[in-house]
DNA sequence: CGGGCCGTTGACACAAATCAATGTCCGTGG
DNA sequence: CCACGGACATTGATTTGTGTCAACGGCCCG
């Protein structure tokens, strides 16, 4: 195991510290772990369903997938990881992988041991908890995406999750233009809301009429009003703009 | 806060040292925990969408839905807790809840506060693994649940569900006849399906002929290699087969 | 005895799946 | 430089699963 010293961490402890509190020295401990770099071509598996894992993976840069599928072959995405998430973090308390992970555009991973993830946080009760919440944001995520797929209508849906992007993007800005690059098809998307791509397609083409395109792999909205009001979008379960207040340590 | 020594954190106990390794001094901690006893009428909220919580909730008795919902009012259960289970063990670390628990049936409640739960998993890393992938295997069951809801027509989605719960129950012994209790009414498994409550009830028809019946709150399965063949279900996410040899402590 | 919750049934409407073809772009190799 | 192949997007015709609306029935409990 190489242990090259990339400085790509940084948005990893960025996630942890905007959520939960960490002393500099922790801090310390995250950047300096151990990583192994890894190049994943688009649609390709790099964690297969089932498979025993050591490590734990980080999305440098590009797009990752997490697939699960029936033993008819439909698959369906249960989450989304863009560049500066750990994908799954879980694995460090759960190694054998209920779901694989498929890059969806060139990207590169991080591949962290777990052991050292472990030791990290075995030794700070602070980064314990850390970790625990960042992976309970992702099961927010997922609560919301059973809702998405399971009470709205496909324009709503598709709406949703762009909205969603849009956000952990960090893309919008004000109530009117957004832009941002989402590198990923339609037949992925059709994926992640449970639909088929012909509909996915035609689905698209009716959100083009309130402002908002995905074309060429870039999503492009007008009216970011319009847009959240068909997604029936509300950000509060992405834990961003939790107050400094409602963190609460382990350590106290 | 009343301190009440109930022995009924058993379960509890049991749910955590079968997937995770505790020492004996670690399972007194939680079994010592402070507890407060609280009674919930059936579709009573006892956890309200967006409340700031301190405690923890325990199902002692009864069953319990993680209730989610969009502005339009329409409700989706994202996830059921049965006796035994921590519902909201995850608001130790994310203490706004962003869905509500509600009793489905008459139910018994144990209170738990944070502070108890922090300052264990704070002092003993065992235990702050314990509670990390206790809410991992929630996860899990999420991740299942957008498949169940986004890939499967009706009776297989109903069918799931009922594959599930017997599953948790612990109800299913061998290949052919099954039969538990499930204090639910037909609309919560529409809530919890996707569905509506009429499709719910068509469905559940269709499947009283491969010998599934849900009646009286009491679910009868004659043959549950066809129920499972219906559902396409697969225990693994469940991870209670999990090998003592996977289960891999942060104290090493 | 009456009221409400829950389950049941039928007729009909509609959103999305399916099937099938065609179009467009882009990289690659002749 | 052009022809080819493949991935992705687009479109139309048709089918089908599920929702919607509306009514009725059973049963428990007050």
């Amino acid at each position: 195991m190489d242990r090259q010293r990339l400085a790509n961490l940084g948005p990893f402890l960025r996630r942890l510290t905007s959520r939960s509190v960490l002393s500099d020295h922790e801090q310390r401990q995250i950047l300096n772990l151990p990583v192994h770099a890894r190049h994943a071509r688009a649609n390709e598996d790099f964690v297969a369903l089932g498979e025993f894992v050591d490590h734990a993976s980080y999305v440098v840069e590009g797009l990752v997938g997490r697939f699960d599928q029936g033993s008819g072959g439909e698959r369906q995405i249960t989450a989304l990881h863009i560049a500066g998430d750990m994908a799954d973090l879980h694995s460090v308390v759960q190694p054998t992988a209920t779901s694989a992970l498929q890059a969806l555009c060139p990207s590169t991973i991080l591949q962290i041991p777990h052991g050292a993830l472990r030791a990290a946080a075995a030794a700070h009760p602070a980064i314990a908890e850390a970790f625990w919440r960042d992976c309970m944001v992702d099961s927010m995520i997922l609560a919301q995406w059973v809702v998405n797929v399971g009470r709205r209508d496909a324009p709503s849906r598709v709406a949703h999750v762009l909205c969603e992007m849009a956000w952990r993007y960090r893309a919008r800005r004000g109530p009117g233009r957004v832009a941002f690059e989402m590198p990923m098809t339609q037949a992925h998307l059709a994926d992640a809301t449970g639909l088929t791509p012909v509909h996915i397609n035609r689905t698209l083409r009716s959100l083009a009429a309130i402002g908002t395109v995905f074309r060429h792999k870039f999503v492009q909205i007008e009216d970011w009003d319009a847009l959240v009001k068909v997604a029936d979008f509300d950000p509060a379960y992405l834990q961003d703009g939790a107050e400094l207040a409602e963190r609460i340590s382990l350590v106290n």
